[in-house]
RNA sequence: GGCGGCAUAGCUCAGUUGGCUAGAGCAUUCGGUUCAUACCCGGAGUGUCCCCGGUUCAAAUCCAGGUGCCGCUACCA
C-alpha cells in the first residue's frame, strides 16, 4: 500500500500508577474514533496506544505496596481490571500495545539516547547551578533575585552534580517556527500558550538523566545513569514501529504520527520531542492535537469526586456504545468540559432514545406493520417531499469527513444528528398512518419508508466510528450487510424491494430521577467502603528503634496564618512544651480556608526534622495530618493534653 | 507568586477576518399527531454576551484595567 494511504494514530501511553478515569477514557476513546473513521476511509491505520512504566513515583508506590516495580505495573496493565482489560471494555481497536518495559523497546531507547549523544546533542555536564545550601535548591542565573536565593534572599554558591543534558536550546528556533505554521500544533489557542510559556522565555538545555532513583532505562555505557522519564516515554512513538529495534519493521511505512495528546502535555509533544527527533534527523509528527479535559464540578477530576465517574461503572450501566457515543458527541474536543451524570444520562435519552433509537423503531415497526417486512418494489417519488431528506442524506458524508479531518467529532456527529432529526420530521410531513388508509397510495407509502431505511442506513453507517456495535446492529437492521464509506456517500444503495428486520430497543430511555439518585446510592456506597477498607498494603515491617528515632510531641497552635504569595502554605506558631515558640509550614491551607480556627487546638508534631526553608520562611518540623482521597486534617490530641507531651 | 487559557439563555455549548432585531440542543411551556422507546412534529419565552473604560460609523468579537474559574510552574519534609 502507498505512503500516502497510510494513518498512523497514538494515543499518550498511560502512566500506572493508579486506576485510569474517565478522563483518560475520553482520550482513547477519540483516538479509536479516529482510526475507525480512517480506516473506514480506506486507510491503512496503525493505532498505537500503551503504557508509560519507569518513573520515580512508579518505584515509591511498588516500595509502599512492599512489591517490585514491575510486578506493580503489570498487575495495573494487565490484572483484572487493570488498563487492558478497560480498553477491551471500552472495544478500543488498537493495532499494538506498548509498554516501557518492554524489552525491545528498553534496548532502543538506549540507542536513541546514544544517537543524540553521538550527534553532540547529549553531552555529560553539571547541574551547574547556583546552589542555596539551605534551601537545598538548585537556581538558574534568571531565576535568582539580585544574585542571592529567590526564596530565602541568602548568598548562593556555584554548585554542580553529574548529569547528561539534551541540547534543547538548540531547537529553539526550529521548534518555535514549526509552532507557528499553525498546522503542527492544534488547537491553535495551545501555539500561543507554548511559544509565551516556554520558548520566548528561553529554553534552557533538558537535563534528560537521573541518578536519585534506579526504576528506568539505565544509560547503557554510564550505568548508574537513568534515561529521563520522558525521553523514555515520547520514543515509544518510534519504537512501537520498530525503530532501532528488530521487533517491528514499519517506522518507514507509517511514521510521522498524528499524536493526540491531554492539553498538559502538550509542552512536551510540541518542544521536546520536535527537537529530539530534529536531533535525530528524522521526520516530524504531522500533528500534535491537544484535546481538553473532562472537568468534574468545574474542577480537575480526582478520586473522591469521581467514583461515578468511573468507565467501568457506567459502561457497564449504559452500554460501552452510549458512553463512547456521549464523550464524543458532547464535548468539544479542543477545550473542556463538564462531565456530569445528569448531562450523561441527558444526552442519551434526547439523541439515542428519542432521536435515533426511537427512529429506528418507528421505521421499522411500519415497514412490519404496512408490508410485512419487506417493500414492494413499485413505489412512488415525490421530489416536492422527498427532495429536502435525499439532499440532506446525500450531502451528509461529505460535511462529515470535513469536520471528522478537523478533529471535531462533536460537530460530525451533529450533523449526523441534523439528518436524522430531518428523518423524524419526515415523518410527520407524510404521515405513513394517512398513506395506509388509501388503497392507491401504496407505492407512496413505500417510498416514503424507503427513504427512511435508506437515510438511516448512512446516518448509522457514519455512527460506527463511535458506536461499533450499535452502527453494525441498525445497518443489519435496515437490511445492508456491510458498512462501506463509498455506500455511505449515495443514496439508494439499497433494493427497492428491501428487508428491514425490527429489534429490541436500542437504547432504552432512561428516568432521570430514579437514575440520579441511583447513582448518588452508588457513589455514596463506594465512599463508605473506601472509608471503610483501605486498600494499600501494609508497608513491610520496621524497627521498633525506627520509630523511636522520631520525636514526636503535642504542640499547641498559638497562631496560624495564610503564607504570602503561597497557595498551599500555611504559617503555625506552636507552644512545643519547651517554652520557645516553634514555626512549622504546612500544606493545609486547601483543606483549612479559616486558619483561625485552627488556634488553640493540639496537633501532632514530628520535632527532629532538619531546618526547612518554604516560600522564604524557615520550617522546624512537620505537622501529622490524616487524608483519605481529597479529605485531609491535622491529627487533632484531646485537650487536657499539655503542649510538649511526648507520643510514644 | 510567575506564565497561559477561559467567562455568551436555567444546563451544555456555537458565534469565522468587528457588521442586520446574538444562535443550537437540552430543560420549561402551549398546540398537533398516534407509526414509534410517554416517543415525534410545530409554536413560545427568557440573555447587563463577567465588570469598567477605550478605539470605531459599528464591539460578544479589538485594546487597557479589574473580578471569577481552570491549568502549568514554584514551595504542600
Amino acid at each position: 500500500m502507498s505512503k500516502e494511504n497510510t494513518f498512523y494514530i497514538t494515543t499518550p501511553i498511560y502512566y500506572p500508577s493508579d486506576k485510569l478515569h474517565i478522563g483518560h477514557t475520553y482520550c482513547t476513546v477519540a483516538t479509536d474514533s479516529f482510526a475507525r473513521y480512517k480506516r473506514l476511509r480506506g486507510y491503512d491505520v496503525m493505532f498505537l496506544t500503551g503504557t508509560d512504566e519507569h518513573g520515580q513515583k512508579i518505584e515509591e508506590k511498588a516500595k509502599e505496596a512492599g512489591v517490585t516495580p514491575q510486578q506493580f505495573v503489570d498487575k495495573i496493565v494487565e490484572g483484572e481490571g487493570g488498563i487492558l482489560d478497560l480498553w477491551k471494555l471500552m472495544n478500543i481497536s488498537n493495532d499494538r500495545f506498548i509498554r516501557t518495559t518492554d524489552d525491545y523497546h528498553v534496548k532502543s531507547i538506549q540507542r536513541i539516547f546514544r544517537r543524540m549523544y553521538d550527534a553532540g546533542d547529549i553531552y555529560k555536564g553539571k547541574y551547574s547551578g547556583m546552589y542555596c545550601t539551605p534551601c537545598e535548591s538548585f537556581w538558574t542565573e534568571s531565576q535568582l533575585v539580585d544574585g542571592k536565593c529567590p526564596d530565602c534572599g541568602r548568598p548562593v554558591k556555584y554548585a554542580e552534580e553529574e548529569a547528561y543534558f539534551f541540547k534543547l536550546s538548540k531547537y529553539a528556533q526550529p521548534v518555535k517556527e514549526l509552532l507557528l505554521t499553525g498546522e503542527f500544533l492544534q488547537p491553535m489557542s495551545r501555539v500561543n500558550e507554548m511559544i509565551k510559556n516556554f520558548i520566548d522565555p528561553g529554553l534552557e538545555d533538558l537535563c534528560v538523566s537521573r541518578t536519585s532513583f534506579s526504576w528506568g532505562i539505565p544509560v547503557d555505557f554510564d550505568p548508574g545513569h537513568v534515561v529521563y522519564v520522558w525521553v523514555d516515554a515520547l520514543s515509544n512513538y518510534i519504537t512501537a514501529l520498530g525503530f532501532d529495534n528488530d521487533r517491528y519493521d514499519d517506522f518507514d511505512h507509517y511514521w510521522p504520527a498524528v499524536h493526540i495528546v491531554g492539553k498538559e502535555i502538550v509542552r512536551f509533544h510540541s518542544i521536546i520531542w520536535p527537537a529530539m527527533l530534529m536531533s535525530m534527523g528524522l521526520p516530524l509528527p504531522k500533528k500534535v492535537y491537544g484535546h481538553g479535559w473532562l472537568l468534574i464540578d468545574g474542577g480537575k477530576m480526582s478520586k473522591s469526586k469521581g467514583n461515578v465517574a468511573d468507565p467501568y461503572l457506567l459502561a457497564e450501566r449504559y452500554g460501552v456504545d452510549a458512553l463512547r457515543f456521549f464523550l464524543m458527541r458532547t464535548f468539544p474536543f479542543g477545550s473542556d468540559g463538564n462531565f456530569s451524570n445528569e448531562l450523561l444520562i441527558s444526552c442519551i435519552n434526547a439523541d439515542l432514545a428519542n432521536d435515533l433509537g426511537n427512529l429506528v423503531s418507528r421505521t421499522g415497526a411500519m415497514v412490519k406493520k404496512y408490508f410485512g417486512g419487506t417493500l414492494p418494489a413499485e413505489q412512488e417519488g415525490d421530489d416536492a417531499m422527498d427532495g429536502e431528506l435525499i439532499a440532506m442524506a446525500s450531502a451528509l458524508h461529505e460535511k462529515y469527513a470535513a469536520e471528522m479531518d478537523a478533529f471535531q467529532p462533536q460537530n460530525a456527529i451533529g450533523e449526523v444528528f441534523k439528518v436524522l432529526s430531518r428523518a423524524n420530521k419526515y415523518i410527520d410531513e407524510n404521515a405513513p398512518w394517512l398513506l395506509i388508509k388509501d388503497e392507491t397510495k401504496k407505492a407512496r407509502l413505500a417510498r416514503v419508508l424507503y427513504n427512511l431505511v435508506e437515510t438511516i442506513r448512512i446516518c448509522a453507517g457514519l455512527l460506527v466510528p463511535f458506536m461499533p456495535e450499535t452502527a453494525a446492529e441498525i445497518t443489519r437492521r435496515m437490511g445492508a450487510d456491510a458498512i462501506v464509506w463509498d455506500d455511505l456517500c449515495r443514496f439508494g444503495v439499497l433494493p427497492a424491494d428491501v428487508t428491514v428486520a425490527q429489534g429490541d430497543a436500542l437504547f432504552p430511555r432512561i428516568d432521570m430521577d430514579k437514575e440520579l439518585a441511583a447513582l448518588e446510592e452508588i457513589s455514596a456506597a463506594q465512599k463508605a467502603a473506601a472509608g471503610a477498607v483501605n486498600t494499600e498494603p501494609v508497608r513491610p515491617n520496621v524497627k521498633i528503634d525506627d520509630f523511636a528515632k522520631c520525636d514526636l510531641r503535642v504542640c499547641k497552635i498559638l497562631a496560624c496564618e495564610k503564607v504570602p504569595n503561597s497557595e498551599k502554605l500555611l504559617k503555625f506558631t506552636l507552644d512545643d512544651g519547651s517554652g520557645k515558640p516553634r514555626q512549622i509550614l504546612s500544606g493545609m491551607q486547601p483543606f483549612y480556608p479559616d486558619p483561625a480556627v485552627l488556634v488553640d487546638k493540639k496537633v501532632v508534631a514530628i520535632l527532629n526534622l532538619p531546618t526547612r526553608k518554604m516560600a522564604g520562611l524557615e520550617s522546624n518540623g512537620m505537622l501529622l495530618s490524616a487524608e483519605q482521597g481529597d479529605l485531609v486534617r491535622l491529627c487533632l490530641v484531646p485537650d487536657e493534653i499539655p503542649a510538649g507531651a511526648i507520643i510514644s
